[in-house]
DNA sequence: GAAGTGGATATACC
DNA sequence: ACTGGTATATCCACTTC
């Protein structure tokens, strides 16, 4: 049978001792197959340099005979190749090594303990991945597949025995043209009695589909809703969640935060009420492994947990203070959570009950709107990293820097390097900090007329141009290198390209070019989401050489790369100053002040430096702007580094490290301090925010600021036993634990800073929960929020905030005499 | 017990 | 532990006089 294939979920079983791919997927019809491959497994055994023939000939021989008993698997040696590959960059003559299973590669590589073997590699890759490289079919491409179907008594009968249309064996798979692809999918979101996996029953759960919106649950309630299907009790309750994802077989299960809670919860449930949770596609349960964070999967469908995607090709661009659904939901949709007040089921009242019901399906509905806006980008991620979506939904962008390596280094003949090892893991870790970015120390002042312009991918430019890897790291030196001082001593890399700047070279030219494609069709959604692939992978892949997991770590040649930069950055920056006046730069941006030159002057004069810089090194324009504002630290009189505050042409203000983008202050000083820089940018002045400053200390001391306005939130970053230092936030989630609140590592506390009888000593005394009974402490507020918040700015001229607070200090004393 | 200092902690920038 | 280093700022914990 012939049939075009789209694939999207991997794994693979053993039949007769070997391993066999199996791929689900569908076609351009929207039909569900499933596709069963075979595929030789091998890792290679890198020879000693000028191991004569001979030599090498016996020891295939050798090798040839190795057999092994590993649980029950008879295993060996199929095959042998004798081939001429590159190692790290080097020519090296390496055996391929075929073996019976994947998972006994392993076991066969340690049997090779022969003095002419200098290296084993590849036998660590995973087997979706060796097969994905092995057979080319990447996932989420499109391809014309032809095979035999497997039916009835076939030798895959019972492995066949899955809920799809069709199930076939693999002949042939030619890559074709992209189609269109709209996966079917559920949304799903569960309410239960305790947020302890398990612990607490299931109340309800919601579904959300195409056309297609539904809460089941046990919970009887006098009036009937259209979109609630009541059953029985949990153990139905479940039984029906499994039978309405078998009708709708969707290609992907979607939740949010559904890999450590939905998921385990349901599977907990259902193990307590003794049913099935027969999610898969062979009616398998979901299973879950443990690594740092749970992962559930299920066979055949695709499980995703948004959360986690979002977490890593998102979060450090997004303004939401938290990765909740709510926050996100509303940063991408401009849409939040439903509001509900939790309470035990038992202690809801009757016509209650619906609102809980809306809240549930709304959050079905949030996750389904979220998964639509952000499919684009996984789709592209999956293609370009060519992991399965499963994968590449969860894995953080050094992981996916190493699944676009190891898929890319066939066309440099190269073995794969291993993963380091604990001890190695150890090792480097152990290392501590190699010197890092430049920071220009600004002077405080407000500025007019200022242009920046920063380095286009600067890491990765720099990487490229001056060709730093681990495989390009040079112990010796000499002329014809790369080679710069560090703190580490002179490091050097060789001129012959490597493959991992190469790689990267071609991820930077890719990037350019989509972005470019983008300018004539900006509506392109699937190519705006490639395009950020391309440049979220040449972001990571400066830090993936520095990271200590890597494959390809390199100490080195992160450390070449932040040296190389800097000297770029700083030499530019001289130049600059040749024509212009330099008042802030950061790692790779660059702030200047115009004074009498024109903006267009200022790009021939950015042209001209383009010409001058070394490789692929490529400034840009990052904007003309009115005027720019920056602040003394707050102890001392030098320039802040890290903060500042930009009016742009368009009236647009860029708000850098000052509090107002610190979710760690209070919203009431937030807003002031961002008022106040936008008054202060706007009028070139400082009369109009000080009368602001002024009205705001005024309302604070007669208790008119609501409480909401002064709540201060703190993330709690691990668990509350491990402080050793008790500061406020952590004082506030006891409080919680006291009153019953559960309190997790990650959780965002809220507390507020109540007066107290006593002057208090330490802070934390005055800490209470929002809704605790209490005033608020004008002095901690108006000293340790307010006053802070804007003190710098009005140095800037010569304004001394504090004696303004104190005046109306020695004022209000006045006043209440006669009050 | 006030003052000064370093450490712990959180969060931001690029 | 799940990309890197640089930087600010707060509040606590401890030392010192």
């Amino acid at each position: 049978m012939e049939t075009d294939f789209i694939p999207l979920d991997y794994d693979y079983f053993d039949f007769e001792g070997r391993n066999y791919a199996r791929i689900i997927g569908r076609n351009s019809k929207g039909k569900r197959i499933c596709l069963v491959d075979f595929c030789d497994v091998y890792f290679w055994a890198i020879l000693k340099d000028g191991t004569k023939d001979d030599k090498i000939k016996k020891l295939i021989e050798k090798v040839r005979k190795i057999k092994l008993d590993a649980k029950g698997r008879n295993t060996r040696v199929e095959d042998i190749e004798l081939h001429e590959k590159n190692f790290l960059g080097k020519k090296v003559r390496a055996l391929k090594i075929f073996a019976t299973n994947y998972k006994d590669m392993h076991g066969i590589a340690d049997e090779l303990g022969y003095d002419e073997i200098e290296k084993r590699r590849g036998y660590d890759l995973g087997f979706i991945t060796h097969y994905i490289i092995e057979k080319k079919l990447v996932p989420c491409n499109w391809y014309e597949i032809s095979g035999d179907l497997i039916v009835g008594q076939d030798e895959f009968a019972g492995i066949s025995n899955l809920d799809v249309d069709f199930c076939i064996k693999i002949d042939k798979i030619n890559k074709i043209d992209d189609k269109k692809f709209q996966p079917k999918i559920i949304a799903y979101d569960i309410e239960t009695d305790d947020i302890k996996i398990g612990k607490g029953e299931i109340l309800m759960i919601s579904l959300v589909s195409e056309n297609f919106k539904k809460v089941i649950t046990w919970k009887k309630t006098k009036k009937k809703h259209d979109y609630v299907e009541y059953v029985k009790d949990e153990s139905e309750l479940l039984e029906r969640f499994s039978e309405y994802v078998k009708k709708i077989s969707p290609d992907f299960l979607v939740g949010y935060f559904s890999d450590a809670f939905d998921l385990p919860y349901l599977k907990a449930r259902a193990e307590e009420n003794k049913v099935k949770l027969a999610l898969g596609l062979d009616s398998s349960e979901p299973r879950f492994s443990r690594g740092i964070e749970m992962i559930g999967k299920i066979k055949g469908i695709v499980h995703i947990d948004l959360l986690k995607f979002i977490r890593t090709a998102y979060s450090q661009y997004m303004q939401s203070e938290t990765l909740s659904l709510n926050d996100v939901a509303n940063e991408f949709l401009n849409e939040g959570k439903k509001i509900f007040k939790f309470r035990h089921s038992s202690k809801i009242l009757d016509d209650e009950w619906e609102n809980y019901f809306e809240y549930n399906l709304h959050d079905s509905v949030l996750v389904f709107k979220l998964f639509e806006k952000i499919w684009p980008d996984i789709l592209e991620f999956s293609r370009v990293m060519q992991e399965p979506i499963f994968e590449v939904s969860r894995n953080g962008m050094s992981k996916n820097v190493e699944s676009y390596i190891l898929h890319n280094l066939e066309k440099f003949n190269e073995i794969p390097e291993k993963k380091p090892v604990h001890d190695e893991i150890g090792g480097r870790m152990q290392m501590g900090k190699y010197e890092g970015a430049f920071v220009f120390e600004p002077i405080p002042g407000l500025y007019e007329n200022i242009g920046v312009f920063d380095f286009t991918s600067s890491y990765g430019s720099t990487i490229v141009t001056y060709n730093l890897s681990k495989s390009t790291f040079l112990e010796k030196h000499d002329k014809n290198q790369y080679s710069i001082e560090t703190q580490e001593g002179k490091l050097s890399f060789s001129k012959k390209p490597g493959f991992f700047p190469e790689m990267l070279k071609e991820i930077i030219e890719k990037r350019k070019q989509y972005k470019r494609e983008l300018k004539t069709n900006p509506d392109d959604v699937l190519k705006k989401a490639r395009s950020n692939a391309f440049k979220l992978l040449a972001n990571a892949s400066y830090g993936y050489q520095g990271f200590f997991g890597a494959r390809y770590y390199s100490r080195e040649a992160a450390a070449a790369t932040a040296a190389f930069a800097k000297k770029l950055i700083k030499e530019v920056i001289e130049k600059i100053n040749e024509e212009y006046k330099t008042i802030y730069s950061d790692t790779d941006s660059i702030a200047f002040l115009l004074n009498e030159k024109s903006e267009k002057q200022t790009l021939d004069f950015l042209k001209k430096l383009n010409s001058q810089l070394p490789g692929i090194m490529e400034l840009e324009l990052e904007g003309f702007f009115k005027r720019g504002l920056w602040v003394t630290k707050r102890t001392g009189t030098i320039g802040a580094k890290k903060k500042y505050a930009l009016l742009g042409k368009d009236g647009k203000v860029k708000i850098r490290g000052f509090e107002t983008v610190r979710r760690d202050w209070c919203a009431l000083a937030r807003k002031m301090q961002d008022r106040v820089l936008r008054l202060v940018l706007d009028d070139g002045n400082e009369k109009k925010a000080l009368e602001y400053v002024k009205e705001i200390i005024k309302k604070l001391k007669q208790r008119k600021i609501e409480k909401s306005d002064l709540i201060i939130k703190t993330q709690l970053k691990k668990s509350l036993e491990d402080y050793k230092a008790i500061s406020p936030h952590v004082i506030a989630a006891r409080k919680m634990i006291e009153s019953g609140i559960p309190v997790d590592e990650g959780n965002l506390i809220e507390y507020y800073i109540a007066e107290t009888k006593e002057k208090k000593k330490l802070i934390r005394e005055g800490v209470k929960l929002p809704d605790e009974k209490g005033e608020y402490d004008i002095e901690y507020y108006l000293g340790h929020q307010i006053l802070p918040a804007v003190e710098n700015i009005f140095q800037v001229f010569g304004i001394e905030i504090e004696n303004l607070i104190d005046e109306q200090k020695k004022n209000q004393n006045r006043l209440s005499k006669w009050m």
